[in-house]
This record gives C-alpha cells, structure tokens and sequence, in this order.
DNA sequence: ATTATCTATAGATCTATAGATAATGC
DNA sequence: ATTATCTATAGATCTATAGATAATGC
C-alpha cells in the first residue's frame, strides 16, 4: 500500500534514526539492509526507494551522527562557559558513553572499521575529526594558539582511546579506570602545568 | 597430496602468520577462510584440518599477537634502559605504526570489533589490555605505585587514542598531529609535573 | 496515472562439511 | 592403513532488483 508524502518522509527518517542506532551497536558491516529495515518497522525490498545503496545509507547516517556530536559537544560547552572542558569530558568519558555505543558518539564506535575504508565515508569522518579538534582548541588550557590547537589533539586521542579501551574489557574496574585516569589527567582542575 | 608432519606443522604457522596480518589489515569479520587459505597457499576446505572453526583461528591468532605485542614492548623497554617510556613512544606513536596496521599492534586495529562480541576472544583481548597496563605501570612518572598505576592507564588510552584516530583521518598532517602531540604530551621530558 | 511499499528472487558472498585423492610411515 | 589436502557443494547469509500491489492526488 501506497503511503502519503508525509508518511514517505517519516519513514525516510525512521530508517536513518535506527541505522544510526544499529550501525554504531554492530558496525556497518555488522547489520545488513533487510535486519535496519525490519527493526524500522518496513520491508527489505522498500529500502532502495529511500536510498539508492547502503553505501549512501551509511553516508547519510555517518553526516547526521558527526553533525549531532557537533552540536552536543557545542550545548555543553554553552551550558558551563566557567568550566567548558570539565563538562565535556564528564559527558564524554562516562559510564553512559560506553554502555550505550548505539546512542554515543560515532567516532567511539566506528573509527576503526572507517580507516580501512575509502570514499565518501571516510572523508566525512576526517572532515568531522578536524571539527572536533576545532572545539576542543577552544576550550583547552595553553598560552598561544598553537599550544591550544596541540592540544586540541591530545585531548581528543585521550578521550576517543579511553571510550573504545573502556569498552574493549569486560571487566568493569578495568572499564572504569580507563574513564576516570583520563579524566583525572585532561581536567585542569588537575594539572599544574599548561 | 599428503605432506609431511613437519610440513603440516608449517602449514599451520603459516595459517596463523598470513591470518594475523589480513584480520589486524581487514577485522575478523572482514576477510574470509576461503581468502586467508589462498593467500597462505592451500586451499579452502583444507583449512578445516588446521582449525576447528574460523572462530577458534581467531582466537589462537589474537593469542599469538598480544604475546608479540608483550614481547616487543619488553624488549623496546629493554633496549633503553634509561629512558624506556620515550623509546616505547617512539616505537608506538610512528608513521610506520599508523601506515601498516597488518604488522602493527592487534588492538590499534581490532578493539572496537571485539568490544562488540563475546567469548574467548574478548577476554584474551580483555586480559591483553590489562597486561600492557602493568608493562605502563613500571615505566611512567608517578610517586606512589598508585599514581603510576593511573598513569599506566591514561597513557595507553592516550597512545591507543593517537594511533587510531590518526590512521581514520586521510589527511597527512592531521594524522601526523595526532601522532606527535600525543607523544609530546606522554613524554616525560615534556612534562614539568607528575 | 503516479508512486511508495511489498513479494520474490537473482547473484554473490560466507562458513562448514562430505567424499575423493595421494603421500607418509608402519 | 593413516592422514593432510583438495574438490565440490550444502545451507545461510548479503546487496540489489524486477514486477505486483494499493493508496494518493491530479
């Protein structure tokens, strides 16, 4: 049966939102059309009058997922200006982040299996990292410029590798001490230096 | 044809050598028996002598190279006796790590994929972790054995974090900056405390 | 009539196995 | 005779498409 433009359009959505979920749970090659589709509520074949591939699917998926840890990280930021860093790395690097992939960031979740790809995808991801590293120049501690920037990069290979470690072991007190460690060394209410 | 004992033990090492470079080149789930066979010069259904199943081959293969990983950093540490964190660093953070992720540490190429499965394999992965931790613990700056344990922990988040994020970028300066403000940040002779 | 969705399937993977082949080693 | 490997294939995926169905909107 044929649905209305609207419902077409909300259906479009539907298959976005839950993509996103799955991609970031079981990575892109982890979750095929038919199983996205199904848990989306539609049917396998109904797919390719939304996308023309899963390849586009994955791309689409990939800019809205950056776009929206873009504009979290910025809200954050906004909704502590005394202590923007502080705020960021306590949402960053919690307990929540690592025990909900499918609804945290995408970079936590799908690094990896992007660096071995080519395309599209790839470029979004690169592009979106540098997009990061931008806001975290912003709000790191250091006296010039360059020094802010350097450390833009630090903190977020700090704060990437100590989700996807945290995730990695099954144990929890491992987990955790992965979180906080990194949270102890990046917060400057605990450094001495820079 | 049948080939020798010794022939047949070959076979097997070969297996798991060309195995350990296409999984950390490709993920588990990226490249098939059928392909790691050919690529190891023997035939698919041959490969069913060696292995009882692709899953027990992945977890002899994620054994062998997390020993290797020990291995290295042991003898890295070794080498430099009186600075062994800036030699592990230098080992670690390097062009050569980031470019050639079938020859580079299993868990720069594999955390996330494991993160998302269960068994045998995340627990050797689990166990892995924690053990290069401990080989961290005995090498960074810190007063009491507590201190340098936490240490131990951000530090192979942070070194993780740089390796991963700077093979997803393409673009070669930003991978490179992820490289080398990571190891600026990490090195003893850069910090003025802790 | 147009078009969004559904049914059914083609064609290409993938893991695993059964049975044939041929060299080893008693 | 035993056993390591090879050939061939079963059965389960996966992406993508063709054609049927049925509701929308002129």
């Amino acid at each position: 049966m044929r649905v209305s433009r609207e419902k077409f359009a909300e259906n479009r959505e539907k298959i976005l939102q839950v993509a996103g979920v799955l991609f970031r749970e079981r990575g892109f090659d982890g979750i095929g059309v038919a199983e996205i589709m199904k848990a989306a509520g539609m049917t396998h074949g109904g797919f390719y009058g939304h996308f023309e591939s899963k390849e586009e699917l994955a791309l689409e998926v990939s800019r809205a997922l950056i776009e929206k840890v873009k504009i979290r990280w910025n809200e954050i930021i906004a909704s502590a200006p005394e202590r923007p860093l502080d705020a960021l790395l306590d949402h960053y690097l919690s307990r929540c982040s690592v025990d909900d992939p499918g609804g945290s960031c995408v970079f936590a979740s799908l690094a990896q299996e992007v660096s071995r790809s080519h395309g599209a995808v790839r470029e979004t991801f690169n592009d979106g990292l540098s997009m990061l590293v931008d806001i975290l120049s912003e709000i790191v501690r250091g006296e010039t410029p360059e020094e802010r920037r350097e450390k833009g990069f630090s903190t977020l290979s700090a704060m990437m590798g100590a989700v996807i470690l945290a995730r990695a072991v099954e144990n929890r007190e491992l987990s955790d001490s992965f979180l906080y460690t990194t949270r102890d060394v990046l917060s400057p209410a605990n450094r001495t230096n820079g």
